[in-house]
Order: C-alpha cells, then structure tokens, then sequence
DNA sequence: CCCTCACTTCGATCCCCATCGAAGCGTCGC
DNA sequence: GCGACGCTTCGATGGGGATCGAAGTGAGGG
C-alpha cells in the first residue's frame, strides 16, 4: 500500500465548504456586505445556534470568513473582495443553467447591487466608464487614481488620506461576472457606496443584494459624473 | 407549515458537485483542456468505473463537462471556457490560504499554462499586451481584431473565416487570477495554442496544464509579435 | 456471430458529517 | 453577585451520498 489517503485538489475542500445548504444560506446572506452575528446567521441558515457556530468556525478556519469580536457578539463578515467575486463567480455560473428561460438576474439585482461592500452591477461599471471618461481614473486592469481624480474625490468629501492609510489598496478592479465588466472595489468603491448611501441617493433592499436608488438620487449619481 | 424543504441558494449544488474529491480529481484534469475518456477519468479520479460513470453523468447534468460519443468510447470535456475560468477562479481562492508560504503556483505553471484550450499564465497575458501595442487587437474588456490583426493572422495561416463560422465567439476574455490580468480565450484563442504546439514552438506537460517553451520556440514567438 | 471492450444500472454497504439538545463558558446589565 | 444572553463544546443520532461488485446494454472486431 502507499499509504491510504488519495491526494486531492486543493479546491475540493473549498467547493465542499461551499456546497452545504446551510453554510451556503449565511454566505449569501452575507454578500450583503453586512457583518452578520452568530444568532443571525443562525437564523438564515435556519440551523440550530450550535450547527451554525460550528459551520461558522469552519467557514473562519478556511478564511472564507473573518470573525470581529464586540462584546459578547461576533460579527461575522466575507473575508475580503476576492471571497465575494469568487461567490458572485459560482454564483453566475450555477444560474446559467439553473435557469435557461429567464437568463439574467432579476433586473433590479442586475442594474445595482452591492458586491461585498461597493457598488457592482450595471451601474458599477456604468460608473467606471464615467470616471474613465472624465481621467478620473486610468488604467485597464489595475485602476489608479488621476490627480484629476484626487482632487475630484477629495471635493466630494472622501477622506483620500484615511483610505490610503488602511491596510486595504484604495482602487481595486473587481470583475462582474453579470456584466462581463469590471467595476470598482477597494477602499475607494467602498467610501462612493458609503456616500451614496449618506446622501440619501439610493438605499440597500432589505435582505438583499439590490440597490434601490430613488429618481433624485440617480440624477444627482450620473449628474455628478457626467458634469 | 411551508412545505418542508428550506430554500437553499443556487452556487450550492454546483459547489457540492465541485467539493467531491473524486470529481475534483477528474475536474481538474480535464482542466489541462484535453477530453478524456470515462475510463481515463476513473482512473484520474482513483475510482472505479461504475463509481465514475455516476460522477460523470452528475456533472455532465449540471452543464460543468460535455460529452460527445465516439464509437463505443465517451469522451468527456469541461462544458466551456466560462467554467475553466470559474474553476482557475476557486483555485486561486484555495491556494491562497492552502499555503500561504509559497503563494505563487509552480514558477512553470505561472510562465505558460493552458486554460481550457488557449494560452494563460504570464505568456498569455504577454501576448494580449503584446497584440494590442501593434494593435492588432482592440477593446479594453472586450477584445476585437483590427484590420491590421486580420491581415496579421491570416499571414500566419489562421483560417479566420473558418473561426467565424463556428458558433463560438472569436475573441473574448478570460480572467487570469493569477495573474489578475485579462488574456485570450474564444476560437482565436484556441487557434494560437494550437499553432504554438503545431509549430513546435512548446508541448504541453504531461499530466498536467504547464506549456513548456523550447529556447528557440520562445524566441519565435516574441519575435513573431515583437517586430 | 461470438467475444471483448466501454460504459451504465442496480443493490447493498458504509462512512462522513450535518444536526440537535444539553451543558459549559464568558460577557453584559442590573 | 445573579440572572440573562450569546456563543461554543460535547455526545448521540440520522441520513445522504460515495463506493463497490455484479449484472446488463451496446458497439466493434475478428
């Protein structure tokens, strides 16, 4: 004998994470972007508060998630962007064939939604293409920020300099398998959906992925591109 | 009551299906872009051949692989290049955390590995900027020949007409996640790789995705974008 | 026309792991 | 401190599915 175990793909494990019905329920809920506790992921998983925590540690241990403690809770999130693209990725491909009738998402998913933490969706990269055309950004598959593009944000009241300080890079391309696009992700995708949700532009469906922009709050999007 | 089974989010069966050890063995040698026998993949996923044929009619069910009949032999392949992506994809996420001390794969498998059926790796990624400094390709995330890029691969005895008349796109891009960079699928893309192998320029590892150049052939082939 | 070969279907077995309740362990609020 | 709350650990249970060998189907080959 050679010894009993046969080698197996480093992917095997992952998928295999993946693949529970229960885990996969926190995992979309989580793609929210929302830090989720215990209990509540319990809930959307619709699993016993101990199944769900030791589903979470797993899920933690694999580094798919990420775990914060505050006080007697523990907030859970999505690792980081590449986690989520990696979902939005399977995701896309499992609706595929799931459903060769209706082929695309429901429409309102498709045109905003939010992909861990920044905007994607058809207007994620409709707001990638305004930025490219006014140089705000440059770069093909790396984005960077113009001076143009500096100035520019640091109007609009985000914090260029506290972002840079994080640990996280600031611009972040971020593929939309529903697009065929990139948008953007990184520090900065985050600080624009923040801001949009601040102004009041557009506000998050509930227990969803969409993002619901109301008529003020498109005009006032695309007119602070398109100026 | 609501009749029973939770609903469960799509990516979940197709991530279980993935998450087999026996299917993630064959899954992954079809990724060198090779069909392979039933047999053959039995033998790659360390089963037998009943417990295979399962295997094989799942995934082939779920849309991950293709089957074609050839006389009394089935020859099995990954269903498209959008699911080689997707598998690249949950690779990249895996090894990440696998091991975090050497990070990159194989220094051979990063220079020049096949993706399905066409170039991936630092060498596909080269060609694309290569192709698109003279201009012989053009778009940002979606590729499209230029005038100039005909006249160049029908020099180069790429049967163009032929390409179009398939129902597969000519260009289109895939995601390298290793390289996190674009190259070229589509019937293009799969038309240069095989002239590469026609042309000895490099042959493919066996039992694996590597594509080894020979000294000269990889002169050849810079030479042939460069001047 | 048999025999072989490639593959599938069937039936039985078995193991992994998701699941739960109960009990344990911290942390907060009073 | 004492309860209540959030979460984890433990032990026991059960079911889904991976596995195999044997028998069945169908296509070639001599």
């Amino acid at each position: 004998m050679d010894g009993g175990a046969m080698s197996e793909p480093g992917f095997a494990a992952l998928a295999a994470l993946l693949g529970d019905p229960a885990r996969s329920r926190m995992l979309t809920a989580l793609m929210s972007g929302t830090a989720l506790t215990a209990t509540e992921l319990a809930l959307q998983g619709a699993v016993s508060a101990s199944t769900a925590s030791t589903h979470l540690a797993k899920l933690t241990e694999a580094r798919i998630l990420k775990v914060v403690r505050q006080g007697r809770h523990r907030y859970f999130r999505l690792f980081d962007e590449e986690v989520a693209s990696m979902l939005e990725n399977l995701m896309e491909i499992a609706a595929r064939d799931a459903a060769p009738q209706r082929r695309r998402p429901t429409p309102a998913l498709a045109a905003a939604r939010v992909c861990y933490d920044h905007l994607a969706g058809a207007s994620g990269v409709w707001m990638v293409d305004a930025l490219r055309d006014r140089r705000l950004i440059a770069g093909d598959d790396q984005f960077e920020l113009t001076p143009a593009g500096e100035r520019f944000f640091s109007d609009w009241k985000i914090d260029l300099d506290r972002l840079r300080r994080a640990r996280r890079p600031l611009c972040r391309t971020c593929l939309d398998w529903s697009e065929r696009r990139f948008h953007l992700g990184g520090a900065l995708g985050a600080a624009i959906l923040q801001r949009i949700f601040a102004s009041r532009w557009a506000r998050r469906e509930l227990d969803s992925r969409a993002v619901v922009f109301s008529s003020h709050g498109e005009r006032a999007f695309r007119a602070l591109f398109l100026n």
